[in-house]
DNA sequence: CATGAATGAGAGTTCATTCAT
DNA sequence: GATGAATGAACTCTCATTCAT
């Protein structure tokens, strides 16, 4: 799809519709304008984002063992969704002008979460958790990018490593 | 600057010239087109970004006690001369399409600095460089558009939060 | 054809779509650019020329008495050449840039055939052939412009007069 | 001087002043517009021509062995008169669009003269003199530029070569 | 007298969008 | 239901021309 690939204003119709093997008033039949289509393929990603998200979430009753078990279960949940739905992905989380929306609400979960179980004492305290959430995001973002996207790495690996990383961090 | 708003394609002459209360043949006056004043900020962004980054290397014989605080001093760095410049910044890390290289090199370097220094023992190995580089520079990004340039944190405070969590890591 | 009469720079776009009563996209539906066109035009005249002038050539054994009709007969065949296709011989042998070019092979090769006829004994060689070509390609264009495009004299007519001119001069 | 260059539409008042060492606003203190400068050179070029002309008529009574002078003698001097001012003749002569007018008057001049040494009986009288006249000024325009200008041949020769080619043509 | 700085008017071009068929 | 053909509106850019100083 070419939105995802040029964004919004580099796409064209008539690459749109050359792509798809239609004329342009027959575009005009099934949508209502470029910004339409642009629209709903951002909503249906916001409507997979969401859903998924809800279903992401394990029982609260998880142990303190299975903290890290669940991190990587919900980054591994969002590397997926992001890989099986690129196109989708590409266009809701990084070129609409929603993304910024989407990734403020997807960084406010992710720190309510996170805050959540600090007040279990799974964390230690020294640092705000709203700038721990906003560094996922974007490394998620990025890493998508340049690892998930380009096919370098499975959604497995990066959920591994990321998991790791923000739990334990690198010193030795 | 309206490129640091709006991108490049919604960015139009006609405006620019209106905020700066001039007619669009004066543009023309300074500028050689709306491609040149856009690449312009760019390689300005560039030059700064690398002299930046090429000086706030730490010495090489840094105690291991020290290793803390070069890379909070490096991140340090960064974000203020995101803050500083914080037009130039947006235009050339975030909406300009060089962005992607220019995140690509910086990542490339960061890399490098952490193999080397991991190769010294400071770090464990359980986690590839590559994708600890990329979420850094994931993180780097977001924190500068969510938390950096609406003012709510200052560079040094991004930079301890981040050196903490990415050293030690959130578990207690 | 708006070219013909104006030359390029005078020629705008807004008056060639005006006369086809069609609005200015639509012009761009069925030609690349302006330049395009223009060059379009001046390339058809150019093949036509070239062809022309190539094909028009008599057999090499043309006996003596017949010289004097094989420069009518070339003569001829370029009046009518340009008689039959005035607007793009306008274009491309007075009013493009590459006229020049067009115009010196074309005296280049009216050189070449009357040195060749002169070393066949034809002519005296008391003129130097170049100007002498040179000298009938400006008559032509000139002719051309100020009596066979107005319609006063037939390409029979000019070509005659010409070749008349040219092998006898006009002292009794 | 620009406009002999580039004939009047790609000649940029910006590039003149440039050429001359001074400011925009300079130019137009002396000249009214870009149009009003072309137009006096053109009616510099007139003047001149038309004195020229008047001065090169050889007196009435020349014997029939002067013909040929007095037509190398008028040509010569029309050549001289191109080479000694190039640039406005270039101008009235090649890119104006009065040249248009310009030329037609020159022709109806020698058309004349023709006709009164015809009815002198010097000429026969098989060729139409219009027609000889167009071909001649013609000619004139097209030796000026690639053989006059150029450099590569004096008004003198070149006044020789055309009195030649007409009067005795190219037949043995 | 000369100029730095600016502009009105208009050029070519593009693109999302729509009729008539 | 689908399209060939067309367009309104807007864009970037240029250039002869003129103020205020």
């Amino acid at each position: 799809m070419q939105f995802a690939l040029h964004g919004f204003h580099k796409t064209k119709i008539s690459e749109i519709v050359k792509e798809a093997n239609v004329t342009q008033p027959t575009f005009y039949l099934y949508f209502k304008s470029k910004e339409a289509v642009f629209q709903e393929l951002v909503d249906v990603f916001k409507e997979k984002l969401y859903h998924h998200v809800a279903q992401s979430k394990l029982p609260a009753d998880v142990a303190e063992e299975g903290v890290s078990e669940r991190i990587a279960y919900g980054l591994r949940a969002v590397f997926e969704l992001f890989q099986q739905n690129e196109e989708v992905a590409r266009i809701g989380f990084v070129v609409s002008e929603e993304a910024t929306t989407i990734k403020a609400q997807m960084t406010a979960q992710i720190e309510n979460n996170l805050t959540e179980e600090a007040r279990l004492g799974y964390f230690h305290t020294t640092v705000n958790f709203d700038v721990v959430a906003a560094a996922l995001v974007g490394a998620i973002e990025y890493l998508a990018i340049t690892k998930l996207w380009p096919g370098s790495h499975t959604p497995d690996e990066l959920a591994e490593e990321i998991t790791q990383l923000f739990l334990h961090g690198l010193k030795k």
